[in-house]
DNA sequence: GACTCTCTATTTGTCAAACCTATTATTGTT
DNA sequence: AACAATAATAGGTTTGACAAATAGAGAGTC
């Protein structure tokens, strides 16, 4: 008889409850909203103890695959996945991805140009009444004075989303939300200065128009154009930033001090 | 002086910690590779006990914000996010959206025509010889009889990848790759039943032709005829399927009892 | 002197048993 | 019948301890 000498596990036990746990929900094994035994009861049918089960637990929670409620009729159930949720998981993550320079201002630009081009044609031929009245809302608001930068750009986002939205299509929804996301406040913290915002409105105008008139190839030539004249002034107004200040390491402060906030002693 | 009445927390002190650790990871307070407190010192800093603290590292854990090693020279480090990790999360979440029947097949199959189309598109743009080789090589695959129809789909994922791959695009990578890995599957799962697959390993032979030839828009309508002759034998397949077998509920077994693995009792 | 081995200190991983707190079903009272 | 007190349940948290992994220092050997 072949021994094998792989059969020890070097994972943590938490970890190996987690997927178990994870793989059952996956293949259906555990139903959707069924409840899971009690932690105690995990415990032991695991051979492990309660603040173990309890980690692996948070992680499956952390995942939104499980949820937890306190008290009898309480315990743990399975969640159904909501595109909600997991649309915001996808999000986070390619923000961290954008954030730490994972991907070239180019590609990204791209990604936004082809697929953005791409929900404006499906837009085009499904959008409802109710998207049209979004959109124009967003604009309207883009037009006010004194609005803020961030307020700017989140109504930016918002009208975005809403062409994707238009499309009716909730796969396609589900990608480019993290798309529209964290793709466009990388494309947009530099711009949108002060009059640029004026452009960006009548470019989502013409947008709103070509796709309540069905145009769809006009509305894609549109917004294609829109975003590749955002490159030009992103390349600009990059130079010019790198010019302004010279490669700087961020001097960290009292950093050490208050990265963890503080609770009080007890 | 105003009192505010929504200063009370109701959320868990594991997901308070978590979030306040993950914020700061979020916008740059956390560096990369940079090493938080050990488990006690965090414990004691925000005042609470270190099985909490585990509790809420474990969830940043399962998000791959962290990872954590024994030992002296130990501890837990901020992880720089790798975009295969994530596309992998994304995978998973949208697989199990696909499988709880979140997406109508229509949805799911426009989608796939459309974002593969445009990946066409910029792969005859972009693609390198290399590219080139992985798509032959699949092909080829493809060809061989007596494949399983595992292994079969196995390559047809492959090779599509392989077209997103070659548009050289990181961002967009990102992206796809939930297309690709959960939403084949649902697409192909009962077709290919015999010698459908020739024709699809013919049709890859021509995209990969075209996009050799820089082709875009050839490659994107001959990919985009490809998925729509997908259409056609995927509803006549599910009908087929709903006429042999009519509505049934899965008759669950035992599953009570065989649901979650049972170690032994210690 | 260079190398290898062992030992130790540090840090995460796991456990046990208790107590706290939110939630709900039940019971009792009006 | 409606409402309020109460008990039971199950997750949330704490305390304190021990186990396991591992980097690095120090001892021993060639």
């Amino acid at each position: 008889m072949a021994l094998r000498y792989d059969e020890i596990v070097r994972t943590g036990l938490a970890r190996q409850v987690a997927d178990l746990i994870r793989a059952a929900i996956m293949d259906g094994r555990l139903a959707i909203d069924e409840r899971l035994p009690n932690e105690e009861e995990l415990a032991h049918r695991f051979g492990i103890s309660r603040p173990t089960v309890r980690e692996a637990l948070k992680v499956l929670a952390a995942q939104n695959l499980i949820r937890s409620r306190r008290g009898p009729a309480g315990g743990t159930f399975v969640t159904r996945p909501d595109p909600e949720g997991v649309a915001q998981a996808i999000t986070d993550a390619a923000t961290l991805l954008v954030g730490t320079g994972s991907f070239g201002r180019e590609e990204i630009l791209v990604a936004r140009i082809e697929t953005e081009t791409l929900c404006c044609r499906l837009a085009a031929a499904n959008r409802s009444a109710a998207d049209l009245e979004r959109m124009a809302a967003e604009i309207a608001l883009q037009r006010q004075d004194g609005l803020s930068d961030e307020d700017f750009c989140a109504s930016d986002v918002r009208f975005h989303r809403a062409i994707v939205t238009a499309t009716g299509n909730g796969a396609l929804r589900l990608m480019m939300h993290a798309v529209i996301e964290s793709f466009i406040p990388v494309t947009n913290m530099l711009i949108h200065r002060d009059n640029e915002r004026h452009r960006a409105a009548d470019s989502h105008e013409r947008i709103l128009q070509a796709i309540a008139e069905r145009d769809g190839e006009g509305a894609a030539r549109l917004i294609r154009r829109h975003l590749e004249g955002l490159r030009g002034v992103l390349d600009s107004a990059l130079e010019r930033r790198a010019a302004a200040r010279p490669p700087q390491v961020s001097e960290g402060e009292d950093r050490t001090s208050s990265d963890i906030p503080r609770h009080d002693d007890r």
